[in-house]
DNA sequence: TTGAAAGCGATACCAA
DNA sequence: TTGGTATCGCTTTCAA
């Protein structure tokens, strides 16, 4: 900038007032100064213009996984939220590692973002505090912080979801549905077991422990869990199963049924495709429709929206109470949750 | 930073120094900042650290669409080499617009990031001639760069994947293979189709450009080209689909079949998840193997991590040519592509 | 309409 | 081992 004013043969602060299209300034040396920032390839410093001003436009999106769909979604909204705000986003994923999760928003707090929308992988949030107190505003999305700071949240409606899609298979006629879904110390987790409780408690039916299996989804453990559940004495007649990855990780483990006893399960893995049980799942995903597979759908981009509406809001000063926001789920019937039991 | 000099009773550099463990400070005055930091709770400030160091210790990466999962898979692994490296990463997504990937280049150009990965979406990258000079490091994914700078390049062997699919097709007996990929003006959707020519030729089999349709990918105008096909004089039977997203949209016509000609394709839609014809995709995509769609595989994460690491060699100093790298694909034989001529 | 000087929060260089 | 001072590139404030 100073090169352009000795150029221009002006002062510095008057190359400022071009560059930013502030008034007052003569047309004729407007177009010197202009003409001098086309012969330097002058551009304009951000980060000294963010260390002066105080605001960075820039938020930082921490999020479990870019290459999960669900969070990808996510991602993409926030991200067209921003540019319209004339924000970028530094995006990281913890890959559900609480330490790693930490390293990037105290990374993103060091570059004084103005904003952080986290998903949290930990549940203690304590480190945020002091960034909080230091004005930085956070929004956590798709899970509520643990222990710490009482932030805005916008959360699906988990356990109600997940009650309506069990109610599904009940209504379907089944009386022993399994339940399949991650680690119960994710919130989400927990929170769709408690659904899946209620739809058994409000149909009098009891909650038996052998039907649930919950672990971080992988192929192996669906394929163990179903082996298990299938050898039960009082086997289930249909699953539910608790997110998106371990839908497909069923999925996989019924077509593949490598577990001998399930090849003797109802239905049968004759048709490929058809899931030899019935089967709801939470979470959409990419071909569910192809497979008939029914489920409680969620809306990540909706999810990734409104966290970063809630967060340009409270950039724009608002005040008030940290909200917490529920938003529906829809159940999308497909097939796979309207068969009867065998 | 000053605060904490004044609380601990220390010069401005002494606390640099501890904050950033520079040797030859004294263990009891390094106590006393470290308790000041404490009580302060102060943070460095990365944003001055990176004007006055040069370097900011973040990368941009525009790609087309985070919410694609070849997209997402490839920036999963930018992400995760630019964590090691120290790195903070801007992502932006172009939604395939020209002016928006200027748009989101030039934004993270104004903030100095040290490097840049770049999915073109535009043809003509002269705008970052100017940029590249002034030392910003610039490597391209998936697709070369247009007019303009001749930098480093990292795409896959689009036209020898196209070419063994279409090949593994006619090696099944087909002789009228349609082509269906994205539009023209988009590099991999040409190479793909440059691919297919390659094995009609060395088939001895003509090119016949009713047998091609080409455009961005969506249901509607999937059932459209399928529509068309299936009613020409000589009609394909089989299909090659160039790229994810229209092999999706090709499936989920043929399954709707709304199309009436379309229910009097060969194999019918009688098997709801059985595709009618012969097909194999560019890409893989998730569950194309419950749904047994045989596809040439191309590895985002590689794609990804490839791009990411040229990038930081050049970042740490590597000088020499730019280099263009061509990664390979695997053709992963499910069932769809080893259907024979109806 | 234009400019000079101070300062944002850190690091680099040289001196004590 | 410690400190002073200039400086990174810009905006802000006040004066001309």
């Amino acid at each position: 900038m100073n090169d352009v004013a000795a150029v221009a043969g002006v002062a510095l602060k008057t190359v400022s007032r071009v560059v930013n299209n502030e008034p007052g300034v003569n047309a004729s040396t407007a177009e010197r100064v202009h003409a001098a920032i086309e012969s330097l390839g002058y551009r304009r410093n951000d980060g000294a213009r963010t260390l002066r001003r105080g605001r960075t436009a820039s938020i930082g999106l921490v999020i479990e996984d870019v290459a999960d769909p669900f969070y990808s979604g996510l991602s993409r909204a926030v991200e067209d939220i921003a540019l319209d705000e004339g924000c970028l986003v530094f995006t990281g994923s913890s890959g559900e590692d609480p330490s790693r999760e930490r390293e990037l928003v105290l990374a993103f707090c060091a570059r004084r973002v103005d904003g952080l929308i986290i998903v949290p992988a930990g549940t203690d949030h304590d480190y945020l505090t002091p960034e909080i107190d230091a004005g930085i505003a956070a929004v956590f999305a798709d899970r509520p912080p643990g222990a710490g700071p009482d932030a805005d949240t916008v959360v699906c409606d988990n356990a109600g979801g997940a009650r309506a899609g069990t109610e599904h298979l009940l209504a379907h006629g089944h009386r022993r549905v399994a339940f399949l879904a991650d680690s119960p110390s994710i919130f989400t987790a927990t929170e769709r077991l408690r659904g899946y409780r209620e739809a058994l408690a409000s149909a009098g039916l009891p909650y038996d422990e052998e039907l649930v299996a919950m672990g971080p989804p992988d192929r192996a453990r669906a394929l163990a869990d179903l082996d298990r559940l299938f050898r039960l004495a009082d086997p289930p007649t249909a699953l539910f199963t608790g997110n998106g990855q371990t839908t497909v990780a069923t999925l996989r483990a019924l077509a593949a049924a490598t577990a001998p006893v399930l090849r003797a399960v109802p239905g049968g893995p004759a048709d490929r495709h058809a899931p030899p049980v019935a089967i709801v799942g939470f979470d959409d995903f990419q071909l569910a429709d192809l497979l008939g597979i029914t489920v409680v759908a969620q809306d990540p981009a909706r999810l990734g929206r409104t966290a970063a509406e809630l967060l340009f809001r409270r950039l724009s000063g608002e005040n008030g109470p940290p909200q917490r926001l529920e938003l529906p789920t829809r159940l999308l019937v497909r097939g796979s949750g309207e068969l009867p039991p065998a």
